[in-house]
DNA sequence: AATGAATGAGGATTCATTCAT
DNA sequence: GATGAATGAATCCTCATTCAT
């Protein structure tokens, strides 16, 4: 009768937050394999080896699943961002570093990549609501902004760079090799995801963006 | 007015045709606007105005419905690129010129790129067949490499560029911006899609890759 | 100009005979793998390397195929029975020569086995017109009760035999073991179907078939 | 009245055998009716008075559905045989016995037959799975091996019977009679159902085998 | 006589979701 | 918080059959 919540309330609300990442993941790997249209919420309530109906009671239907994932993506990803400390470093060093950290996350993280595809595919619907838009913006343009207008001042970058044009250059480069591997695998009989192949496919990538912002 | 027998038979087999044409299109389309797993048969007889049992008829069912349109674009993209005549240009002219025709088939085939985020989905299982994808094959690519050896030679490009590499970071900038529009400009609260926005774009396009070959 | 029929008529005739012949055999096959519902016309047609629509311009439609077969089927054991010649016999060889004969023609003819089991699925529907019923009426039954009549005479058989009991029990004897071969085979783990368990099977009907009739 | 908890887990389960014993009668009738292919997956929801989705819930697809009452069937008649115990009999006795049974189990399983037509048509594709064939096996033809045995032993049988001939020309004057009663009634017109009739062949049944065994 | 094209009415199966406890 | 049972509305696909020539 004590007016304290029990232990088992907490113990509670910590398998209800386990319970939901847990099906955040599955849903995110499902969501990534198969696409919003293609996954199957059995398959989720399997792989999270949690019953289906415990997913609607924590993500009410499988679009809200989906933005749920979406959002996940983004924080984590932000995240990721948010520990490259960029600004601590020499202009030239940190594009350098922006590249590799584009393409090695990429690479490691290739769910993120079907899930942007869905979420377009789908005209960002997901996202419609700006406010949740908002807190997935990246700081990092701001950021590579100061970065550009630094290089510049130091006479190691070109001016009239936007610093938004780089950016999606730079995801760009990275995100067409490596979503569309299969594809160009195929087409041109060659294994692009060898070491050696990942490797020069980041060198150009760096040769391409510095040799453009050098003078 | 003539006392021939009309070419009966040649108007059927046209008829046949164009059904499949009709539907090839009208697949298009939906796969384009819904992905492969978000597509549906019926909306593609629908569509097409033709009974969906034909679809099935010609094209025996979904998947190898979504491989023929897949074929289809490929085709079409290849057959546009040959108009190019690139080889007939001086090798920086050459180059702006693709930059140009890749950012406006994508532009101007927007279901090109969903069809290619569909097929990549699927891990290009619909191009599995070697033999078939060997078909497809781009010879952009050795145009790229020759024109690149050109530019070398007379001293106008810098050396030990690879074509293919330089051909999906060509392909990727146009093709991440314009796939993931919806995404980015919720993010960045910006639209990307306005005329100035796209004049931007390709401007920037071609300076990276300019910027990058000149030495 | 002649008035006579061409001879291209006569030849057409004896192709369309000769159709419908390819389509019945087709069909047969069909019908007997896979049962009246099973049985595809697509598959029918392409067994018997002809267009869909011809059988439909000989036989109507799929009930009336299957009555067609049905009926072929009934005339050809009927006549292979008419070669027997029993009354030459005496009444113990005429019997045992009328249980190898049943044998026989069962083991060589599984389709008609099938073909029997769907007609009675159906409840022998396509046999309702008791006009056709009548002509596929065997006269074995009256032949067999001439036989049973003259081995009581000459006592070598018992007498009270009903021909149509006996003729139904020397069927049913062969019919059971060879249609239900699979399911006796895969439950008793014993291949019923190898040429010594054949003899000894038609040894056993004969046993018991003239251990019955003997006194 | 009582304060304890119903056992709701246990009703819930009760629930789930119903739900699966209703939907496996209402199959073993639509299969018995209208055989494997023209069984409708609809009309069994209908006559189990239940959703459609629940027969995939609980059986996966209309062939497992079928297996199932299949395995269902023979579990029934092995079950009635075993309260036959003919060892308590003497050996003409115990064989009149199962000759009666057999006769009387189809007459009034019609649904029996019918199911073992269309396993049969399938070539027992659904007993493929030897473990369980193997649990289908019946102990019965042991039982018969011994009568044999005894009755051989006492001088009232004939040596040299095989039990399994003799099991399989039982079930298959039976069989033979009741399954194909359509055709064999419209061919030889004469109602083979009648009261009269029945207890005509059932007699026969028994003085052929008897006869045969009798030495 | 023969055939390729076309169709409407199903048919098996799937799927997201809700019920009941 | 968690779960097994149940469902209605699709969804892909099939089938017998007809059209048009």
């Amino acid at each position: 009768m004590s007016t304290e919540p029990t232990p088992v309330t907490d113990e509670r609300l910590r398998d209800a937050d386990r319970s939901q990442a847990t099906i955040l993941a599955a849903a995110r790997d499902e969501f990534a394999e198969h696409g919003l249209g293609g996954a199957r919420v059995d398959r989720i309530a399997e792989r999270a080896g949690l019953n289906k109906r415990l997913i609607y009671y924590y993500f009410a239907d499988k679009e809200r699943l989906f933005q749920a994932v979406l959002e996940q993506a983004y924080r984590d990803i932000r995240a990721a961002e948010q520990a490259l400390h960029l600004l601590d470093l020499k202009p030239a060093d940190a594009v350098r570093r922006l590249v590799e950290f584009t393409w090695n996350y990429y690479l490691e993280h290739p769910e993120f990549l079907t899930l942007l595809n869905s979420a377009n595919l789908h005209r960002a619907r997901h996202l419609a609501d700006s406010q949740r838009a908002r807190e997935l913006n990246s700081p990092l343009i701001e950021t590579l902004a100061e970065i550009l207008e630094r290089g510049r001042r130091e006479g190691s970058f070109r001016g009239g760079v936007d610093p938004l044009q780089l950016y999606v250059s730079i995801a760009g480069m990275a995100y067409f090799y490596l979503s569309n591997n299969h594809t160009l695998s195929a087409v041109f009989g060659r294994d692009l995801m060898t070491p050696k192949a990942l490797q020069q496919r980041l060198s150009h990538m760096s040769d391409v963006i510095l040799g453009y912002l050098l003078p």
